[in-house]
DNA sequence: CGTCATCTTGAGGAGTGTCAATAACTGTGG
DNA sequence: CCACAGTTATTGACACTCCTCAAGATGACG
Protein backbone atom coordinates (compact mmCIF):
# COMPACT_ATOMS: atom_id res chain seq x y z
CA UNK A 1 0.00 0.00 0.00
CA UNK A 2 1.26 3.60 -0.84
CA UNK A 3 2.66 5.71 2.17
CA UNK A 4 2.48 8.83 -0.04
CA UNK A 5 0.39 10.82 -2.20
CA UNK A 6 0.67 13.50 -4.92
CA UNK A 7 0.05 17.11 -3.53
CA UNK A 8 -2.45 17.25 -6.39
CA UNK A 9 -5.14 15.56 -4.25
CA UNK A 10 -4.78 17.75 -1.11
CA UNK A 11 -5.89 20.52 -3.71
CA UNK A 12 -8.23 18.39 -5.49
CA UNK A 13 -11.54 20.73 -6.49
CA UNK A 14 -13.31 17.37 -6.33
CA UNK A 15 -12.43 16.64 -2.61
CA UNK A 16 -12.79 20.21 -1.67
CA UNK A 17 -14.94 20.70 1.84
CA UNK A 18 -14.17 16.57 2.22
CA UNK A 19 -12.52 15.66 5.56
CA UNK A 20 -9.30 14.43 5.82
CA UNK A 21 -10.85 11.35 6.82
CA UNK A 22 -13.42 11.04 4.08
CA UNK A 23 -10.50 12.28 1.64
CA UNK A 24 -8.13 9.03 2.30
CA UNK A 25 -11.03 7.02 2.62
CA UNK A 26 -12.05 7.42 -0.99
CA UNK A 27 -7.76 7.61 -2.49
CA UNK A 28 -7.16 4.31 -0.76
CA UNK A 29 -9.55 2.85 -3.26
CA UNK A 30 -7.33 3.66 -5.80
CA UNK A 31 -4.39 3.04 -7.52
CA UNK A 32 -1.29 5.16 -8.71
CA UNK A 33 -0.36 4.02 -12.52
CA UNK A 34 2.65 5.00 -14.63
CA UNK A 35 2.15 5.65 -18.11
CA UNK A 36 5.19 5.77 -21.09
CA UNK A 37 4.69 8.52 -23.22
CA UNK A 38 2.83 7.70 -26.46
CA UNK A 39 1.32 4.81 -24.38
CA UNK A 40 -2.74 4.26 -24.35
CA UNK A 41 -4.68 4.57 -21.21
CA UNK A 42 -7.96 3.89 -22.74
CA UNK A 43 -9.80 3.63 -26.23
CA UNK A 44 -12.88 4.72 -27.57
CA UNK A 45 -15.56 2.08 -26.92
CA UNK A 46 -13.78 0.33 -23.76
CA UNK A 47 -16.05 -0.38 -21.02
CA UNK A 48 -15.85 2.70 -18.33
CA UNK A 49 -14.64 0.80 -15.21
CA UNK A 50 -12.52 3.27 -13.34
CA UNK A 51 -11.53 7.55 -13.83
CA UNK A 52 -8.61 8.84 -13.43
CA UNK A 53 -7.09 12.01 -11.66
CA UNK A 54 -3.75 13.08 -13.10
CA UNK A 55 -0.98 13.56 -10.89
CA UNK A 56 1.78 14.00 -13.20
CA UNK A 57 2.53 14.13 -16.60
CA UNK A 58 -0.12 15.04 -19.74
CA UNK A 59 -2.94 13.31 -21.17
CA UNK A 60 -4.87 13.54 -24.49
CA UNK A 61 -8.02 12.88 -25.42
CA UNK A 62 -8.82 12.03 -28.93
CA UNK A 63 -11.54 10.85 -31.08
CA UNK A 64 -10.95 9.57 -34.72
CA UNK A 65 -13.15 9.62 -38.10
CA UNK A 66 -13.31 6.52 -39.95
CA UNK A 67 -10.83 8.35 -42.53
CA UNK A 68 -8.12 8.19 -40.06
CA UNK A 69 -8.50 11.82 -39.26
CA UNK A 70 -7.46 12.49 -35.39
CA UNK A 71 -9.27 15.04 -33.56
CA UNK A 72 -8.11 16.00 -29.79
CA UNK A 73 -10.83 17.78 -27.96
CA UNK A 74 -8.52 18.36 -24.76
CA UNK A 75 -4.89 17.54 -22.90
CA UNK A 76 -5.23 17.08 -19.56
CA UNK A 77 -2.10 18.21 -16.82
CA UNK A 78 -2.24 17.62 -12.94
CA UNK A 79 -5.46 18.11 -11.49
CA UNK A 80 -7.80 17.32 -14.33
CA UNK A 81 -9.91 14.63 -13.76
CA UNK A 82 -10.54 11.92 -16.61
CA UNK A 83 -13.90 10.27 -17.16
CA UNK A 84 -15.97 12.17 -14.46
CA UNK A 85 -18.35 13.13 -17.07
CA UNK A 86 -19.36 9.20 -17.28
CA UNK A 87 -20.40 8.46 -13.42
CA UNK A 88 -24.02 8.67 -13.57
CA UNK A 89 -25.06 8.47 -17.75
CA UNK A 90 -23.84 4.30 -18.01
CA UNK A 91 -22.85 4.58 -22.13
CA UNK A 92 -21.99 1.86 -23.90
CA UNK A 93 -18.40 2.69 -23.53
CA UNK A 94 -15.93 5.60 -23.25
CA UNK A 95 -16.48 8.70 -25.45
CA UNK A 96 -13.34 9.01 -26.27
CA UNK A 97 -9.42 7.95 -26.54
CA UNK A 98 -7.14 8.86 -24.06
CA UNK A 99 -2.96 8.90 -24.47
CA UNK A 100 -0.12 9.80 -22.58
CA UNK A 101 1.48 12.99 -23.97
CA UNK A 102 4.53 12.42 -22.21
CA UNK A 103 5.59 10.56 -19.32
CA UNK A 104 2.85 10.18 -16.85
CA UNK A 105 1.00 8.90 -13.51
CA UNK A 106 -2.64 8.90 -13.43
CA UNK A 107 -4.82 7.69 -10.01
CA UNK A 108 -6.73 5.39 -11.08
CA UNK A 109 -10.52 4.70 -9.13
CA UNK A 110 -13.35 2.16 -9.75
CA UNK A 111 -16.09 4.72 -11.05
CA UNK A 112 -19.09 2.41 -8.76
CA UNK A 113 -16.89 3.92 -5.73
CA UNK A 114 -17.45 7.50 -6.77
CA UNK A 115 -21.04 6.80 -8.06
CA UNK A 116 -22.28 5.44 -4.70
CA UNK A 117 -20.08 8.25 -2.68
CA UNK A 118 -21.96 11.05 -4.70
CA UNK A 119 -25.23 9.10 -3.76
CA UNK A 120 -24.74 9.69 0.07
CA UNK A 121 -22.14 12.69 0.26
CA UNK A 122 -24.02 15.22 -1.22
CA UNK A 123 -20.68 17.16 -0.44
CA UNK A 124 -19.17 15.29 -3.25
CA UNK A 125 -22.11 15.49 -5.81
CA UNK A 126 -21.89 19.16 -5.43
CA UNK A 127 -18.30 19.28 -6.12
CA UNK A 128 -18.80 17.20 -9.09
CA UNK A 129 -21.99 19.68 -10.58
CA UNK A 130 -19.65 22.66 -9.93
CA UNK A 131 -16.55 21.08 -12.37
CA UNK A 132 -19.11 19.67 -14.88
CA UNK A 133 -20.73 23.24 -14.76
CA UNK A 134 -17.37 24.63 -15.23
CA UNK A 135 -16.48 22.44 -17.77
CA UNK A 136 -20.22 23.18 -19.87
CA UNK A 137 -19.00 26.69 -19.77
CA UNK A 138 -15.52 26.76 -20.79
CA UNK A 139 -17.05 24.27 -23.97
CA UNK A 140 -19.39 27.39 -24.89
CA UNK A 141 -16.63 30.11 -25.27
CA UNK A 142 -14.27 27.49 -27.28
CA UNK A 143 -17.25 26.83 -29.07
CA UNK A 144 -17.56 30.68 -29.65
CA UNK A 145 -13.88 31.02 -30.46
CA UNK A 146 -13.92 28.68 -33.42
CA UNK A 147 -16.54 30.04 -34.94
CA UNK A 148 -15.60 33.80 -34.50
CA UNK A 149 -11.65 34.27 -34.15
CA UNK A 150 -8.98 33.66 -36.85
CA UNK A 151 -6.68 31.54 -36.49
CA UNK A 152 -4.19 33.58 -35.44
CA UNK A 153 -6.33 34.74 -32.53
CA UNK A 154 -6.67 31.07 -31.27
CA UNK A 155 -3.55 30.54 -30.76
CA UNK A 156 -2.80 33.55 -29.00
CA UNK A 157 -5.48 32.82 -26.82
CA UNK A 158 -3.96 29.37 -26.33
CA UNK A 159 -0.67 30.41 -25.30
CA UNK A 160 -1.78 32.63 -22.64
CA UNK A 161 -3.67 29.98 -21.28
CA UNK A 162 -1.30 27.47 -21.04
CA UNK A 163 1.09 30.16 -19.75
CA UNK A 164 -1.41 30.58 -16.74
CA UNK A 165 -2.71 27.29 -16.78
CA UNK A 166 1.16 25.46 -15.97
CA UNK A 167 2.47 28.77 -14.20
CA UNK A 168 4.87 29.32 -16.95
CA UNK A 169 6.53 32.76 -16.80
CA UNK A 170 5.09 35.30 -19.52
CA UNK A 171 8.55 36.28 -20.31
CA UNK A 172 9.65 33.29 -21.79
CA UNK A 173 8.77 29.58 -21.03
CA UNK A 174 8.98 26.32 -23.37
CA UNK A 175 6.15 24.57 -25.07
CA UNK A 176 4.89 21.63 -22.83
CA UNK A 177 4.41 19.29 -25.70
CA UNK A 178 4.91 19.06 -29.51
CA UNK A 179 3.42 21.67 -32.30
CA UNK A 180 1.64 18.29 -34.07
CA UNK A 181 -0.82 17.85 -30.60
CA UNK A 182 -1.53 21.85 -30.20
CA UNK A 183 -2.68 22.08 -33.77
CA UNK A 184 -4.59 18.85 -33.03
CA UNK A 185 -6.05 20.55 -29.94
CA UNK A 186 -7.10 23.55 -31.63
CA UNK A 187 -8.56 21.96 -34.67
CA UNK A 188 -6.12 22.90 -37.44
CA UNK A 189 -3.29 21.92 -39.06
CA UNK A 190 0.18 21.42 -38.44
CA UNK A 191 0.76 23.59 -41.42
CA UNK A 192 -1.57 26.78 -40.69
CA UNK A 193 0.09 26.18 -36.70
CA UNK A 194 3.48 26.87 -37.69
CA UNK A 195 2.68 29.28 -40.62
CA UNK A 196 0.36 31.40 -37.68
CA UNK A 197 3.24 30.98 -35.34
CA UNK A 198 4.85 33.35 -37.53
CA UNK A 199 2.64 36.13 -37.70
CA UNK A 200 1.46 36.50 -34.30
CA UNK A 201 4.44 38.26 -33.87
CA UNK A 202 3.31 41.46 -34.86
CA UNK A 203 1.36 41.23 -31.74
CA UNK A 204 3.99 40.56 -28.99
CA UNK A 205 4.72 37.05 -29.13
CA UNK A 206 7.72 35.78 -30.26
CA UNK A 207 8.09 31.98 -30.66
CA UNK A 208 11.13 30.47 -32.40
CA UNK A 209 11.13 26.72 -31.52
CA UNK A 210 9.24 25.93 -28.88
CA UNK A 211 10.35 29.10 -27.28
CA UNK A 212 7.74 31.37 -26.21
CA UNK A 213 8.31 34.95 -25.22
CA UNK A 214 5.45 37.33 -24.49
CA UNK A 215 6.75 40.33 -25.45
CA UNK A 216 3.42 43.18 -25.36
CA UNK A 217 0.58 42.22 -23.31
CA UNK A 218 -1.67 45.34 -24.36
CA UNK A 219 -0.72 44.45 -27.98
CA UNK A 220 -1.66 40.34 -27.37
CA UNK A 221 -5.16 41.46 -25.13
CA UNK A 222 -6.59 43.54 -27.97
CA UNK A 223 -5.71 41.82 -30.16
CA UNK A 224 -7.30 38.29 -28.83
CA UNK A 225 -10.30 40.08 -26.94
CA UNK A 226 -11.21 42.05 -30.27
CA UNK A 227 -13.87 39.11 -31.62
CA UNK A 228 -14.65 37.30 -28.01
CA UNK A 229 -17.74 38.19 -26.46
CA UNK A 230 -16.63 36.82 -23.02
CA UNK A 231 -15.38 39.77 -20.52
CA UNK A 232 -14.58 36.50 -18.39
CA UNK A 233 -12.09 35.18 -20.83
CA UNK A 234 -9.94 38.13 -20.61
CA UNK A 235 -9.25 37.37 -16.84
CA UNK A 236 -6.37 35.62 -18.53
CA UNK A 237 -4.83 38.81 -19.42
CA UNK A 238 -5.30 40.29 -15.94
CA UNK A 239 -3.15 37.17 -15.12
CA UNK A 240 -0.51 37.53 -16.77
CA UNK A 241 -0.19 41.64 -15.94
CA UNK A 242 -0.31 40.35 -12.05
CA UNK A 243 2.54 38.06 -13.04
CA UNK A 244 4.68 40.07 -14.36
CA UNK A 245 4.41 42.99 -12.40
CA UNK A 246 4.56 40.82 -8.93
CA UNK A 247 7.38 38.46 -10.04
CA UNK A 248 9.57 39.93 -12.60
CA UNK A 249 12.29 37.76 -12.46
CA UNK A 250 10.79 34.60 -10.63
CA UNK A 251 10.75 31.10 -13.19
CA UNK A 252 9.05 29.08 -10.91
CA UNK A 253 6.20 31.21 -9.00
CA UNK A 254 4.90 29.27 -5.46
CA UNK A 255 1.22 30.04 -6.24
CA UNK A 256 -1.33 27.72 -8.17
CA UNK A 257 -3.86 29.50 -10.19
CA UNK A 258 -7.22 30.58 -8.24
CA UNK B 1 -52.23 30.21 -8.20
CA UNK B 2 -52.77 28.29 -11.31
CA UNK B 3 -54.70 25.45 -11.25
CA UNK B 4 -53.13 23.50 -14.19
CA UNK B 5 -49.25 23.08 -15.13
CA UNK B 6 -47.74 22.22 -18.81
CA UNK B 7 -47.55 18.79 -19.23
CA UNK B 8 -43.46 18.67 -20.03
CA UNK B 9 -43.12 19.84 -16.20
CA UNK B 10 -44.40 15.56 -15.83
CA UNK B 11 -41.63 13.91 -17.92
CA UNK B 12 -38.67 16.43 -17.44
CA UNK B 13 -35.59 14.79 -16.44
CA UNK B 14 -34.56 17.03 -13.60
CA UNK B 15 -37.70 15.88 -11.47
CA UNK B 16 -37.26 12.16 -12.57
CA UNK B 17 -37.55 9.61 -9.36
CA UNK B 18 -38.91 12.40 -7.78
CA UNK B 19 -42.31 11.78 -5.79
CA UNK B 20 -45.58 13.46 -6.70
CA UNK B 21 -45.50 15.80 -3.47
CA UNK B 22 -41.90 16.82 -4.17
CA UNK B 23 -42.24 17.26 -7.90
CA UNK B 24 -45.64 19.72 -6.98
CA UNK B 25 -43.85 21.27 -3.97
CA UNK B 26 -41.06 22.33 -6.31
CA UNK B 27 -43.13 23.88 -9.01
CA UNK B 28 -45.82 25.48 -6.70
CA UNK B 29 -42.57 27.97 -5.82
CA UNK B 30 -42.69 29.39 -9.89
CA UNK B 31 -44.93 30.97 -12.31
CA UNK B 32 -45.65 30.95 -15.79
CA UNK B 33 -44.23 33.59 -17.88
CA UNK B 34 -45.31 34.27 -21.07
CA UNK B 35 -42.76 36.10 -23.63
CA UNK B 36 -43.39 37.30 -26.67
CA UNK B 37 -41.69 37.00 -30.09
CA UNK B 38 -38.61 38.20 -29.82
CA UNK B 39 -39.24 39.09 -26.27
CA UNK B 40 -35.70 39.52 -24.23
CA UNK B 41 -35.95 37.00 -21.07
CA UNK B 42 -32.43 38.31 -19.44
CA UNK B 43 -29.24 39.82 -20.85
CA UNK B 44 -25.59 39.10 -21.33
CA UNK B 45 -24.13 40.17 -17.53
CA UNK B 46 -27.46 40.20 -15.53
CA UNK B 47 -28.01 39.05 -12.12
CA UNK B 48 -28.95 35.35 -11.56
CA UNK B 49 -32.21 34.98 -9.99
CA UNK B 50 -34.16 32.64 -11.47
CA UNK B 51 -33.78 29.52 -13.86
CA UNK B 52 -36.28 28.69 -16.64
CA UNK B 53 -38.23 26.05 -17.85
CA UNK B 54 -39.19 26.02 -21.26
CA UNK B 55 -43.18 25.27 -21.53
CA UNK B 56 -43.95 26.74 -24.87
CA UNK B 57 -42.01 27.86 -27.97
CA UNK B 58 -38.44 28.45 -28.33
CA UNK B 59 -35.90 30.82 -27.02
CA UNK B 60 -32.57 31.36 -28.07
CA UNK B 61 -28.84 31.45 -26.23
CA UNK B 62 -27.03 34.10 -27.77
CA UNK B 63 -23.95 35.93 -27.28
CA UNK B 64 -22.81 39.51 -29.11
CA UNK B 65 -18.91 40.68 -29.62
CA UNK B 66 -18.00 44.36 -29.38
CA UNK B 67 -18.19 44.33 -33.60
CA UNK B 68 -21.67 43.66 -32.78
CA UNK B 69 -21.55 39.95 -34.44
CA UNK B 70 -24.18 37.38 -33.16
CA UNK B 71 -23.18 33.77 -31.74
CA UNK B 72 -25.85 31.74 -30.84
CA UNK B 73 -25.05 29.07 -28.75
CA UNK B 74 -28.55 27.12 -28.49
CA UNK B 75 -32.04 27.01 -29.53
CA UNK B 76 -34.40 25.49 -26.91
CA UNK B 77 -37.79 24.04 -27.19
CA UNK B 78 -40.68 22.63 -24.70
CA UNK B 79 -38.68 20.59 -21.70
CA UNK B 80 -35.19 22.50 -21.96
CA UNK B 81 -34.20 24.21 -19.06
CA UNK B 82 -31.98 27.57 -19.01
CA UNK B 83 -29.37 28.67 -16.31
CA UNK B 84 -29.38 25.08 -14.59
CA UNK B 85 -25.35 25.52 -15.05
CA UNK B 86 -25.42 28.54 -12.80
CA UNK B 87 -26.65 26.77 -9.77
CA UNK B 88 -23.73 26.11 -7.87
CA UNK B 89 -21.06 28.76 -9.36
CA UNK B 90 -21.72 31.60 -8.90
CA UNK B 91 -20.74 33.29 -11.37
CA UNK B 92 -20.94 37.52 -11.97
CA UNK B 93 -23.82 37.59 -14.08
CA UNK B 94 -25.57 35.77 -17.23
CA UNK B 95 -23.27 34.30 -19.39
CA UNK B 96 -25.43 34.99 -22.35
CA UNK B 97 -28.09 36.80 -23.50
CA UNK B 98 -32.04 34.52 -23.82
CA UNK B 99 -34.82 35.82 -26.05
CA UNK B 100 -37.77 34.35 -26.98
CA UNK B 101 -37.53 32.76 -30.97
CA UNK B 102 -41.22 32.37 -30.72
CA UNK B 103 -44.57 33.05 -28.60
CA UNK B 104 -43.11 31.10 -25.68
CA UNK B 105 -44.53 30.26 -22.24
CA UNK B 106 -41.35 29.60 -19.41
CA UNK B 107 -41.67 28.46 -16.16
CA UNK B 108 -39.60 31.03 -13.64
CA UNK B 109 -38.08 29.62 -10.46
CA UNK B 110 -35.88 31.11 -8.14
CA UNK B 111 -32.16 29.17 -8.48
CA UNK B 112 -31.36 29.68 -4.89
CA UNK B 113 -34.59 27.28 -4.42
CA UNK B 114 -33.15 24.68 -6.43
CA UNK B 115 -29.43 25.34 -4.92
CA UNK B 116 -30.84 24.08 -1.33
CA UNK B 117 -33.05 21.29 -2.59
CA UNK B 118 -30.01 19.79 -4.65
CA UNK B 119 -27.97 19.88 -1.32
CA UNK B 120 -30.73 18.37 0.64
CA UNK B 121 -31.90 15.42 -1.96
CA UNK B 122 -29.98 13.67 -3.82
CA UNK B 123 -31.95 12.53 -6.27
CA UNK B 124 -32.11 15.78 -7.62
CA UNK B 125 -28.39 16.57 -7.75
CA UNK B 126 -28.17 12.89 -9.41
CA UNK B 127 -30.92 14.51 -12.26
CA UNK B 128 -28.61 17.56 -12.22
CA UNK B 129 -25.38 15.75 -12.53
CA UNK B 130 -27.11 13.70 -15.56
CA UNK B 131 -27.90 16.43 -17.17
CA UNK B 132 -24.90 18.52 -17.43
CA UNK B 133 -22.64 15.27 -18.26
CA UNK B 134 -25.59 15.07 -21.64
CA UNK B 135 -24.87 18.41 -22.55
CA UNK B 136 -20.61 18.02 -21.91
CA UNK B 137 -21.61 15.17 -24.51
CA UNK B 138 -23.25 17.09 -27.04
CA UNK B 139 -20.93 19.89 -26.75
CA UNK B 140 -17.84 17.88 -27.06
CA UNK B 141 -19.69 15.97 -29.99
CA UNK B 142 -21.03 19.57 -32.02
CA UNK B 143 -17.01 21.03 -31.63
CA UNK B 144 -16.03 17.87 -33.98
CA UNK B 145 -18.45 18.52 -36.18
CA UNK B 146 -17.46 22.22 -36.18
CA UNK B 147 -13.97 21.08 -36.82
CA UNK B 148 -14.62 18.07 -39.21
CA UNK B 149 -17.30 18.64 -41.32
CA UNK B 150 -18.10 20.86 -44.52
CA UNK B 151 -21.25 23.37 -44.27
CA UNK B 152 -23.18 20.96 -46.47
CA UNK B 153 -22.77 17.88 -43.47
CA UNK B 154 -23.45 19.93 -40.78
CA UNK B 155 -26.28 21.53 -42.38
CA UNK B 156 -28.04 17.95 -42.97
CA UNK B 157 -26.98 17.22 -39.61
CA UNK B 158 -28.90 19.96 -37.90
CA UNK B 159 -31.60 19.09 -40.07
CA UNK B 160 -32.03 15.39 -38.94
CA UNK B 161 -31.60 16.13 -35.14
CA UNK B 162 -34.03 19.04 -35.29
CA UNK B 163 -36.83 16.48 -37.28
CA UNK B 164 -35.92 13.72 -34.56
CA UNK B 165 -36.53 16.42 -31.29
CA UNK B 166 -39.41 17.99 -32.55
CA UNK B 167 -40.60 14.66 -33.77
CA UNK B 168 -41.91 16.00 -36.80
CA UNK B 169 -42.47 13.46 -39.98
CA UNK B 170 -39.53 12.99 -42.16
CA UNK B 171 -41.10 12.78 -45.28
CA UNK B 172 -42.18 16.65 -45.10
CA UNK B 173 -41.76 19.17 -42.38
CA UNK B 174 -41.96 22.99 -42.18
CA UNK B 175 -38.72 24.71 -40.34
CA UNK B 176 -40.02 25.76 -36.78
CA UNK B 177 -37.66 28.99 -37.07
CA UNK B 178 -36.09 31.20 -39.37
CA UNK B 179 -32.97 30.26 -41.55
CA UNK B 180 -31.26 33.38 -39.69
CA UNK B 181 -31.62 32.06 -36.80
CA UNK B 182 -30.67 28.61 -38.17
CA UNK B 183 -27.47 30.08 -39.35
CA UNK B 184 -26.58 31.52 -36.65
CA UNK B 185 -27.02 28.41 -34.54
CA UNK B 186 -24.91 26.82 -36.56
CA UNK B 187 -22.22 29.34 -37.15
CA UNK B 188 -22.55 30.23 -40.63
CA UNK B 189 -23.47 33.36 -42.66
CA UNK B 190 -27.43 33.30 -44.22
CA UNK B 191 -25.46 33.47 -47.58
CA UNK B 192 -23.73 30.32 -46.74
CA UNK B 193 -26.73 28.31 -45.60
CA UNK B 194 -29.17 29.35 -48.08
CA UNK B 195 -26.78 28.19 -50.81
CA UNK B 196 -26.08 25.15 -49.14
CA UNK B 197 -29.71 24.04 -48.72
CA UNK B 198 -29.66 23.79 -52.42
CA UNK B 199 -26.40 21.40 -52.62
CA UNK B 200 -27.59 18.57 -50.42
CA UNK B 201 -30.84 17.75 -52.69
CA UNK B 202 -27.91 15.54 -54.24
CA UNK B 203 -28.23 13.22 -50.80
CA UNK B 204 -31.66 12.87 -50.10
CA UNK B 205 -32.73 16.56 -48.16
CA UNK B 206 -35.42 18.50 -50.19
CA UNK B 207 -36.01 21.96 -49.41
CA UNK B 208 -37.89 24.96 -50.69
CA UNK B 209 -38.78 27.83 -48.83
CA UNK B 210 -39.43 26.78 -45.34
CA UNK B 211 -40.48 23.24 -46.49
CA UNK B 212 -38.17 19.94 -45.89
CA UNK B 213 -38.23 16.79 -46.77
CA UNK B 214 -35.81 13.95 -46.41
CA UNK B 215 -36.34 11.39 -49.56
CA UNK B 216 -33.17 9.18 -48.48
CA UNK B 217 -32.19 8.56 -45.35
CA UNK B 218 -29.53 6.52 -47.06
CA UNK B 219 -27.98 8.87 -49.09
CA UNK B 220 -27.97 11.26 -46.00
CA UNK B 221 -27.05 8.56 -43.36
CA UNK B 222 -23.18 8.12 -45.87
CA UNK B 223 -23.41 12.05 -46.39
CA UNK B 224 -23.40 13.02 -42.72
CA UNK B 225 -21.51 9.69 -40.94
CA UNK B 226 -18.57 10.31 -42.88
CA UNK B 227 -16.66 12.27 -41.80
CA UNK B 228 -18.24 12.07 -37.78
CA UNK B 229 -16.03 9.52 -35.58
CA UNK B 230 -19.12 9.61 -32.90
CA UNK B 231 -21.37 6.27 -33.99
CA UNK B 232 -23.82 7.34 -31.07
CA UNK B 233 -24.39 10.50 -33.77
CA UNK B 234 -25.88 7.93 -36.05
CA UNK B 235 -29.03 7.67 -33.43
CA UNK B 236 -30.35 9.99 -35.37
CA UNK B 237 -30.64 7.75 -38.18
CA UNK B 238 -31.73 5.02 -36.80
CA UNK B 239 -34.65 6.71 -35.26
CA UNK B 240 -35.35 8.61 -38.36
CA UNK B 241 -35.80 5.11 -40.54
CA UNK B 242 -37.71 3.15 -37.09
CA UNK B 243 -40.32 6.27 -37.86
CA UNK B 244 -40.55 6.10 -41.08
CA UNK B 245 -41.23 2.53 -41.30
CA UNK B 246 -43.63 2.35 -38.47
CA UNK B 247 -45.37 5.21 -39.32
CA UNK B 248 -45.61 6.17 -43.18
CA UNK B 249 -48.21 8.42 -42.40
CA UNK B 250 -48.74 9.66 -38.98
CA UNK B 251 -47.88 13.41 -38.50
CA UNK B 252 -48.06 13.72 -34.93
CA UNK B 253 -46.52 10.58 -33.49
CA UNK B 254 -47.53 9.65 -29.64
CA UNK B 255 -44.16 8.71 -28.37
CA UNK B 256 -41.55 11.45 -27.07
CA UNK B 257 -37.82 10.98 -27.78
CA UNK B 258 -35.86 8.40 -25.50
C1' DC C 1 -50.26 48.51 -53.10
C1' DG C 2 -46.47 49.97 -50.47
C1' DT C 3 -43.36 48.83 -46.61
C1' DC C 4 -40.54 46.08 -44.04
C1' DA C 5 -38.28 41.88 -42.87
C1' DT C 6 -36.53 37.76 -44.73
C1' DC C 7 -34.34 35.31 -48.07
C1' DT C 8 -31.85 34.44 -52.55
C1' DT C 9 -28.26 35.09 -55.92
C1' DG C 10 -23.95 36.96 -57.75
C1' DA C 11 -19.00 38.35 -57.80
C1' DG C 12 -14.72 38.82 -55.44
C1' DG C 13 -11.47 37.99 -51.70
C1' DA C 14 -9.43 36.34 -47.24
C1' DG C 15 -8.25 32.28 -44.76
C1' DT C 16 -7.34 27.26 -44.39
C1' DG C 17 -6.68 22.78 -46.03
C1' DT C 18 -3.96 19.86 -49.13
C1' DC C 19 0.03 18.06 -51.32
C1' DA C 20 4.88 17.94 -51.78
C1' DA C 21 9.59 19.08 -50.91
C1' DT C 22 12.94 20.50 -47.62
C1' DA C 23 14.86 21.36 -43.06
C1' DA C 24 15.64 20.63 -38.11
C1' DC C 25 15.73 17.75 -34.31
C1' DT C 26 16.34 12.97 -31.66
C1' DG C 27 18.13 8.96 -30.70
C1' DT C 28 20.87 4.76 -32.11
C1' DG C 29 24.77 2.18 -33.22
C1' DG C 30 29.24 1.85 -35.20
C1' DC D 1 32.26 11.68 -32.60
C1' DC D 2 29.92 10.97 -36.72
C1' DA D 3 26.70 8.76 -39.93
C1' DC D 4 22.08 7.16 -40.12
C1' DA D 5 17.15 6.74 -39.87
C1' DG D 6 12.90 8.36 -38.02
C1' DT D 7 10.19 11.74 -36.25
C1' DT D 8 8.79 16.47 -36.18
C1' DA D 9 8.54 21.01 -38.11
C1' DT D 10 8.94 24.53 -41.83
C1' DT D 11 8.04 26.48 -46.32
C1' DG D 12 5.91 26.95 -50.98
C1' DA D 13 2.22 26.53 -54.51
C1' DC D 14 -2.45 25.76 -55.31
C1' DA D 15 -7.43 24.68 -54.66
C1' DC D 16 -11.42 25.15 -52.19
C1' DT D 17 -14.61 26.64 -48.81
C1' DC D 18 -16.74 30.14 -46.65
C1' DC D 19 -17.22 35.21 -45.64
C1' DT D 20 -18.10 39.88 -47.33
C1' DC D 21 -20.42 43.25 -49.86
C1' DA D 22 -24.08 44.39 -52.98
C1' DA D 23 -28.21 43.89 -55.55
C1' DG D 24 -32.46 41.82 -56.32
C1' DA D 25 -36.47 38.57 -55.08
C1' DT D 26 -39.94 36.81 -52.15
C1' DG D 27 -43.21 36.94 -48.61
C1' DA D 28 -46.04 38.90 -44.66
C1' DC D 29 -49.00 42.52 -43.29
C1' DG D 30 -51.17 46.84 -42.77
Amino acid sequence: MQTHYPSVLRTLPLFAGLSEGERSRLVLGGKIRPFKNGEPIFHYGDPIAHFYIVCEGAVQLFRESADGHEMTSDVLIPGDIIGETDILQPRKGRPFNATAAKDSALMELPISWLRETARQNSMLALNLLAILSQRTHIASIEAEHKATMTAAQQVACFLERLCVLHNFDPRGFELPYSKTLIASRLGMELETLSRTLNKIRDHGINVKGTHVAFESLDAMESFVCDHCSISDNCREHELLKERIVESPASKTPSRKQA
